[in-house]
DNA sequence: CGCCCTGTTGATACGATTCAAATATCGTGG
DNA sequence: CCACGATATTTGAATCGTATCAACAGGGCG
């Protein structure tokens, strides 16, 4: 069948060259010289995951760090009740399962938002590597701290104010990392499970926005946006 | 004036014996030996501040980290249009200021919300013995790991579902800080800063749990939970 | 072609904010 | 030690915003 052929093309598992890799300047192995991948036992793998798929849960074994070569990701936590929060998103140079160093289960659900392309870090080797090579903590924690500078954002931008300036504040931040003036969105429902609103509320928010022409819909979820309007509005 | 006194001994600056101290197993220099300390070139300073009072601010110059030996401290991050939002709040045996580690300046103003007496660790110190000791990269990026793990929390429970949910969520965490059934609160400015609510609906709130019998005013601030019910309420 | 899932929209109810006033608390100086 | 003023907390009433429940439209897929 086609559809095989399909799901063989989008989440394609292959081999990394990461001595060559275009981004590794961004990655963890900014500083590895040839040989210090000896140390690695096996090939790094990648794979591409469509929007939606899943890329670890909390309860699966956690073998494996990745880093996001291209794409959205989201990492989701369960309250009691079993509603859930997006607690962060992770884009392109990031690093996906990071706790590993450290615990030995992941802490959320990850979930792809867009199209993403991972590579696969087998956690041992990580950790081998980093004995060998303290440099590499000093990266790490310099990923660490990152993340906690987002996470604090997430509560300063995501989670205060109204409706309306949880989504611009949200549709500015997409438009930076994708370094102009559009942006890739993702469904209604994880908008507002990012914000901290109902899925309607979510998209009456949008829709008053497209109304208002402060953003346009160029393709299906792609805005472009009005950026100085927006920020007026995030700012209040 | 007495006055004098009290401020004297309140904001009392010593000279901390690292070797000895009781937390010392709690914090960042619980693999050093004697030898070790050697590196560090003036004495550790302590330092008590009061409810209020602040511990620094983000344009302050960056020197020092701070080791909380007891009390509890609020990291405050502001929107453009001026309103704070705390983002964070660190306890016994956390290190605040742990971003200077990677960067030259701090990234929140600190307030403490209790009294709290700290250690003060000059940063270059601690550069120079991480350089010396890599395994306190170990432990710095535990301590950055638990801070992420706590953010991710914030946004989880302190960010999501109604004022009275967030709010018992938010008593229950700090009762089990301290380790029992009661636990300190504070200002209701900082209650609703730190749930994403208005002072008038955090004492509101705080009122209807008193009125409903699920918390006792045991002392000014000082609260007796009831633990089973704020969970239910908590988890809905 | 029909079904399911997502997004949109409407009507209503609930909850939080806002503005205002009254009360309680704390620090300070007399 | 008490009295005072400043500050924080509590409460009230009206408004606004978001959640909720429900219905419907569109697109993708079997």
């Amino acid at each position: 069948m086609s559809h095989k052929i399909v799901e063989l093309q989008q989440a394609w598992t292959g081999i990394a060259d990461c001595m060559n890799c275009t981004i590794r300047q961004s990655v963890l192995f900014a500083g590895l010289e040839e040989e210090d991948f000896a140390e690695l036992h096996r090939p790094i793998g990648q794979r591409v995951y469509r929007p939606g798929e899943r890329i670890y849960s909390m309860n699966d074994e956690a073998r494996s760090l990745f880093t996001i070569r291209s794409g959205l990701v989201k990492l989701v936590q369960y309250l009691p009740n079993g509603t859930g929060r997006i607690v962060r998103m992770l884009k392109k140079t990031d690093v996906l399962g990071l706790e590993l160093m450290l615990e030995d289960a992941y802490e959320h659900d990850a979930y792809a938002l867009h199209r993403t392309e991972v590579c696969i870090l087998p956690v041992d080797d990580l950790k081998r590597l980093s004995r060998h090579k303290p440099e590499l903590y000093h990266v790490l924690m310099a990923r660490w701290h990152k993340a906690l500078s987002n996470s604090d954002r997430w509560v300063r931008d995501f989670s205060t104010g109204s409706a309306k300036q949880r989504v611009a504040r949200l549709l500015l931040c997409l438009t930076e990392y994708e370094g102009g003036s559009e942006c890739q969105l993702f469904g209604r429902e994880d908008l507002g499970a990012i914000l901290g609103l109902t899925t309607e509320t979510a998209s009456r928010t949008m829709a008053e926005l497209k109304r208002q022409g402060l953003v346009a819909e160029v393709e299906p979820n792609v805005f472009n946006c009005n950026l100085p309007n927006l920020t007026r509005i995030a700012e209040n």
